[in-house]
RNA sequence: GUGGAAGUAGCUCAGUUGGUUAGAGUAUCAGGUUGUGGCCCUGAGGGUCGUGGGUUCGAGUCCCAUCUUCCACCCCA
C-alpha cells in the first residue's frame, strides 16, 4: 500500500511552479516598493500566543489548531495565521524600539485543521504585510493600496475591496450593547449557533449566511452608525484617500472578521470567480495586540493574501503569465565519439550560463529530439561522425522548424542560442 | 463538525438484470526510417477495479463500514 499525503495538503508540481513563482515575486517586489522589509518566524510556536493572540472565542483556537505536546510537556502550535506571529516577534526582539513605522512582510505556509475545499486547505500559503506605529488612515490606506498594486500587478481584475469599521475600544462596547438587544428581540428566530454568539462575540452574527440570520441582520444596528468621533474620522478620511487613490471600494456593514484583535478598519478583497471562499484577502486594524502580547501600546495594521487563491484568480480571469525569453539547447549524440563529445560540449555551454542538456539515456535520435521538444527546448544540434570531422553543425530551432549553420564549438553555439 | 457527488491503467473515462482472461482514448517506451520532434502505422509495458467486510455458485457491478477527492455549509487567506 503507498502512502499517500495528508488530507488537505496539496503537492505543487513542476508544471505548477511558474504561477506560484511570478505571485511570490510580485508581492515580493510591491513590498519593496512600499517600504516592507521580509521577516521569518517559527513554524510552531506556543499554543498560548494563538489563545491570547488570535482570541479564545474564534474558531481556529477553538477547533482549527494543530496542538502537539513536546518531549518537555509543552503545548506547541503550528502557526495557523501569521499576525500573532510578527507581533510576538517584534515584541520579543524589541523592533518597537527602533524606527517607526515599522513595516514587516512575510511569505509563509499556516496551518489549520478544516475540512478542505475549493479555496481552502490544511496548509496553505499567505503573503502578509504589517505595519506598527502610526494610528493614521494614511497608514491604513498603503496597507490596502499594497495589497491592491499585488492583486493588479497579478492582471487580477474582477476583485471588489470591501470596506468596513467596527469601531475602536472607546466605541465598540456600545455598539456591541446595541447589536445584542436588538438580536436579543430576534431570539427566538436566531440559528443555534447565532445564539451562543450572542454571548460570545454578537458581532459574528451579522455575517452568518444563513437566510433568517441573514434577514436579521440587515435590519441591525450599523456599526458605522456608532462610532465615536475619533473612529468615525478615521474612516472618513480612509475613504477620501482611497477615493482620491483611484482604488473602487464598497461599504459592506457585514465585513466584520473572525480574530478578535481588529479594532477600527476593517476590509477584504472580495474575487467572484473562485468558489465560496471568495476572500483574496483581508485584514484589518488591531491596536491592542502588541500591548496584549507584552509590548507597549503600539497601534498596527495589517492585511494577508492567500496565494493559491490568488492563483485561482488568475486562471479564472485567463490572466497570462510573463514569458521567460531564456533560449536552450538540446544536444543530440549520435553514438561512440559523438556521446563524449557531447557531454563536454554540454558542459562549456553550461559553465557559459546557457541552459543545455544531452543525452544520457542512449536513445535513438528520435525519441531524443522528441524529449528536446516537450521538455522545452528551443533549439537542437545533432551530433554525429559527419558534424565532428567538419566542425560544424546544424542548429534547429524547435519553435519554428528552422536550420542554421554554426560552428561545433561551445562560444559560437552559446552565441547562437542566446 | 454537517450535507451532496465521486473513486476502474500515469491522465480522461467505458464496463449490459451480477457471469469466462477488465477495455478504449491519451501518455510512456520500442519499431516502421543505425542521422532530425509535432502527423501517420505497428507493437510492448502498465490494474490488488480506493481499502476492509458482507450477500452470492460467482462481485468492477448489490449491501455496510472506512479512507480519499470534489462541491457546499461553517469559518477564513
Amino acid at each position: 500500500m503507498s502512502i499517500k499525503k495528508p488530507r488537505g495538503t496539496s503537492d505543487i508540481l513542476p508544471a505548477e511552479i511558474p504561477a506560484w513563482r511570478f505571485v511570490e515575486e510580485v508581492c515580493r517586489r510591491q513590498a519593496a516598493i512600499y517600504g516592507f522589509s521580509e521577516i521569518r518566524f517559527p513554524t510552531f510556536e506556543c499554543t498560548e500566543l494563538f489563545a491570547r493572540g488570535v482570541g479564545g472565542t474564534t474558531d481556529i483556537v477553538q477547533k482549527e489548531m494543530y496542538t502537539f505536546t513536546d518531549k518537555d510537556e509543552r503545548s506547541m502550535t503550528l502557526r495557523p495565521e501569521g499576525t500573532a506571529c510578527v507581533c510576538r516577534s517584534v515584541v520579543e526582539n524589541g523592533l518597537y524600539a527602533g524606527a517607526l513605522p515599522l513595516k514587516l512582510f512575510y511569505l509563509s505556509n499556516f496551518f489549520r485543521y478544516e475540512k478542505p475545499q475549493a479555496g481552502r486547505t490544511r496548509e496553505f500559503f499567505q503573503f502578509g504585510c504589517e505595519c506598527f506605529g502610526p494610528s493614521t488612515p494614511q497608514a491604513d490606506a498603503e496597507a490596502i493600496l499594497l495589497g491592491d498594486s499585488v492583486i493588479r500587478g497579478l492582471g487580477i481584475r474582477g476583485c471588489v475591496l470591501h470596506l468596513n469599521s467596527i469601531g475602536c475600544a472607546d466605541c465598540r462596547p456600545a455598539y456591541r450593547a446595541a447589536l445584542k438587544e436588538y438580536f436579543a428581540s430576534h431570539y427566538d428566530e436566531l440559528c443555534d449557533t447565532c445564539r451562543s454568539r450572542l454571548e460570545t462575540n454578537p458581532l459574528r452574527i451579522l455575517d452568518c449566511k444563513s437566510p433568517v440570520c441573514s434577514a436579521i441582520a440587515d435590519g441591525a444596528p450599523r456599526t458605522t452608525d456608532h462610532l465615536c468621533e475619533n473612529c468615525r474620522a478615521h474612516y472618513e478620511e480612509l475613504k477620501s484617500i482611497l477615493a482620491q487613490s483611484g482604488v473602487e471600494y464598497v461599504e459592506d456593514p457585514r465585513c466584520v472578521r473572525g480574530l478578535d484583535y481588529y479594532t477600527g478598519t476593517v476590509f477584504e478583497f472580495v474575487h467572484g470567480g473562485i468558489g465560496a471562499q471568495a476572500a483574496l484577502g483581508g485584514g484589518g486594524r488591531y491596536n491592542g495586540l502588541i500591548a496584549e502580547l507584552g509590548g507597549p501600546e503600539l497601534p498596527a495594521i495589517g492585511f494577508a493574501l492567500g496565494l493559491s487563491r490568488l492563483i485561482m484568480a488568475m486562471e479564472a480571469e485567463k490572466a497570462p503569465l510573463p514569458a521567460s525569453g531564456e533560449g536552450s539547447l538540446y544536444i543530440a549524440p549520435l553514438g561512440g565519439d559523438a556521446v563524449s563529445a557531447a557531454t563536454l560540449l554540454c558542459q562549456q555551454l553550461r559553465t557559459r550560463g546557457v541552459r543545455c542538456e544531452t543525452d544520457i539515456t542512449g536513445r535513438s535520435a528520435k525519441a531524443q529530439l522528441k524529449y528536446a521538444d516537450k521538455s522545452g527546448h528551443t533549439y537542437v544540434a545533432v551530433i554525429g561522425t559527419d558534424e565532428l570531422a567538419a566542425g560544424k553543425c546544424e542548429l534547429k530551432n524547435l519553435r519554428t522548424g528552422e536550420k542554421t549553420g554554426t560552428a561545433l564549438d561551445a562560444d559560437s553555439l552559446a552565441a547562437a542560442v542566446k
